[in-house]
Parts: structure tokens; C-alpha cells; sequence
DNA sequence: CCACAAAATGAATGCTCATTCATTCGATTA
DNA sequence: TAATCGAATGAATGAGCATTCATTTTGTGG
């Protein structure tokens, strides 16, 4: 087995265990048990246990920052931007429950960390959708008086919670078409009936 | 010293530590230094490390729900109610960023628990929020085809990404006044610039 | 002031892993 | 076939730390 495909075994083990049990209680052997290697082995390709979380987080990142973009290459409004990421991202989650888990546990983790990593993929992930905002309210399709630094977070916030739903059992009675359509609604028109009468 | 004191002292210094550390990094000689107790003294008031956890949160939560029960009490329009629950949550947020950091770190730790843990008070916190909805609805303030149960997830998800704000320096520039009519806005009348034009 | 109980102490225990590294494996080359 | 060397192994190490409990301190009622 050539090394890249080791390498990634022992990714994909470790997201699955780190999304079980959580980063503290999983043991390197569990995860050297789940990639059918030596306990050994993983310290050959990463240098300790907090950084296998980072590698998971950066490459799983990594790849809704890639597969978002690729799907917004070609659209132009803002709007359905939006709309496209939102879709994107829940549905992804509901996918792949391990994703879901690893991202809430780094994300705990690295709170502090986070300070000291700028370039890391998580921000880039955040900006699109700050990105997406500023296009908007450039072309006059979003309110101006929205700070894209904050929205940024409410949204991906939200997401996240919600998306937690299809974690804990409780609640799954929900699809995600409803969820998607849902969160896009509340945050492009806001749960007001007459919006008119608003400020 | 009663016993009331020391038990309340020791959830304060837990408060303190697992904020600062985390739940797992925490030592409970790090919490008993803390309170100035001995470390076998913690056990006098709590089963295990976990127990304190559950029960920092529990008290923690729990101040907030009769906190926001006591502002709300005499409200009677929806929108309003909505707005200061927000609004209390975000300002406690920011004034106490230990209970910030807690509630972050229970919330991850007891994910899996949580299914098991019905009547807790998180639950109860969540269910103002909806509560509050379904009553806006009641009363059509707010849209029939928000989901309660889907909104009061997304809202504080989003108070709770955005309040980390405080937590993590960057960005410190906000104002809680701000950051409240930010996050009050979005959810009452979303981002569109023209949502009439929606649907 | 004493006797007793309750509360508090903190050193000792024992277990749990992350990490290391001496050894083995297996592929490659001559 | 033998020599070489990077990759892989997994048992052993040792540090860390929650929890316990024999002992001490504090408080109370007579």
C-alpha cells in the first residue's frame, strides 16, 4: 500500500473514531485499530494526537471549501449564492454525521488555538459566505446595514445547531429539503409576517 | 462556612476553570486550588469530575432561564419578547465569558448525553424561544411556515457562534449593541433588500 | 471542658493511555 | 541469493490524574 492511501486510512479512521467517542476519549489504538494499523504507524505520519484533529479538520474543510466553490463558479446572484451555500452545507452534514461531529469538536478545541492559526481553512469557509453578502449588498440585493463579519457567524451558527439535529435523534423527523428551505427563508426574509412595518 | 457557601463556591471556581481549560484539561486540583479547598473536599459535594460539569450547567442555565422568565413576564407582544430574549442572551454572553466558554464545552460533551437527559434545563431554555414563536404565530405577528421548532435551533446557534466573538479577540471591535440589532435584525426581517419580491 | 460527630484534608493508589523505539518485515537492487 | 533500507510493528515506558480514605480539624450540645 502506497503511503498516500495510508495516510488517508488513517484520516478516515480517525474521523470516525475522534466523531464517536470525541477527541479526549479516543484512544490512538482505537483509531490504529479502525485503519487496520500499528498503534506505532500513526506516528509516522502525524506528531502526536492533536495534530491527526487538525489534519481532519483542515482536510475536511478543505473539501467543502473546494466542492462550494465549485458549485458557486458559475452563479451570479447573490441570492442564489446564499442559498446554493446554505443547501451545500446542510446537506453535507446530514451526509456524513462524522463531519458534523469532528467539525463541533475542533472547533471547542481550537477556540484559543484558532487565534494563532489565521490561514486556516475554517475562516476561508467563513468568508465565503461573508464574500457572498458583501457581493450582495453591492449589487443592492442585501441590506446595506448587514455586517457581513457578523452574518457570517449567525449563519454558519445556525447551521450548525440545526444540523445537530440529525445527531441527536431527537427531532429527525425533519428532511433536509424542509430544513434547507427553512434556514434560507429565516435569514434572506426573516420570520416577521409584515416586514414592512419594521425599524 | 455553611455548606451552601462552599458548594456554590466550588461550582464558581469550576465555572472558572472549565472555561478557562476546558472540561478535560481541568484538574480537579486546579478547581480545588481555586476554591481553596482540598481536592478530596470536591468529592464531599459531587459524584465525579462530570458531575460537576452537569451540575455547573444546570445552575448556569438555569439562572438564565428565570433571568429571562422575570424579563419577559409583563411582555406581551411577540416581536418584543423575541428581541429581548436575544438581547439578554448576547449581553450575558459578553459579560460573562465564562459562562460563554460552559456552555460551549457541556454542550459538546454532553451531545450523546443529552437524549438521555430530557427535562433539563437547556432544553427548557431552547423551548422560550419557540414558545415565543408559536405565540408570534398565534397572534400572526410571525409567519406560519416557520417551523418553531427549526427556528429556536438556528437562533441560538446564532447567538452562540456569534458570541464568540468575545471569546476568541479578533473582531473585538463590536459593540454588544451592535452585535444585538444585527442578530435581532436578521431574524426578524432577514438580509434581502427587497424581500417582497421573494417566494 | 469534654465527647462525639461531621466536615475537611491531602497523600497515596491504581489505572489509563500517548508516545517511544528496538525489532521485524518486505521491497528493491545488484 | 544476499545486502540494504525505509516502513511498519506493538510491547514497554512513564507521566498524568481522578478518586479514595485514614487522619485531622472544626463545630456542637451537655
Amino acid at each position: 500500500m502506497k503511503t498516500a492511501d495510508k495516510h488517508s486510512k488513517i484520516i478516515r479512521a480517525a474521523t470516525k473514531v475522534f466523531a464517536k467517542k470525541g477527541f479526549f476519549n479516543a484512544r490512538i489504538s482505537d483509531i490504529a485499530k479502525e485503519a487496520k494499523v500499528a498503534d506505532g504507524t500513526i506516528y509516522l505520519y502525524f506528531n502526536n494526537k492533536y495534530d491527526m484533529l487538525l489534519s481532519v479538520f483542515e482536510e475536511k474543510i478543505g473539501k467543502l471549501v473546494e466542492q462550494i466553490n465549485t458549485h458557486l463558479e458559475k452563479e451570479e446572484d447573490p441570492r442564489r449564492m446564499l442559498e446554493i451555500f446554505i443547501a451545500n452545507h446542510l446537506r453535507e452534514m446530514k451526509k456524513n454525521r462524522n463531519l458534523a461531529e469532528v467539525i463541533q469538536i475542533e472547533l471547542r478545541q481550537t477556540n484559543k488555538m484558532i487565534k494563532d492559526y489565521r490561514n486556516n481553512k475554517f475562516s476561508e469557509y467563513l468568508d465565503i459566505i461573508s464574500t457572498i453578502i458583501k457581493r450582495g449588498q453591492a449589487g443592492n440585493v442585501f441590506r446595506q446595514d448587514v455586517l457581513p463579519g457578523i452574518a457570517k457567524r449567525a449563519i454558519f451558527g445556525a447551521m450548525n445547531e440545526v444540523a445537530r439535529i440529525w445527531n441527536i435523534n431527537i427531532d429527525s423527523e425533519y428532511k433536509v429539503e424542509e430544513i434547507e428551505s427553512q434556514v434560507i427563508k429565516i435569514f434572506l426574509i426573516g420570520i416577521l409576517e409584515h416586514p414592512e412595518k419594521s425599524d
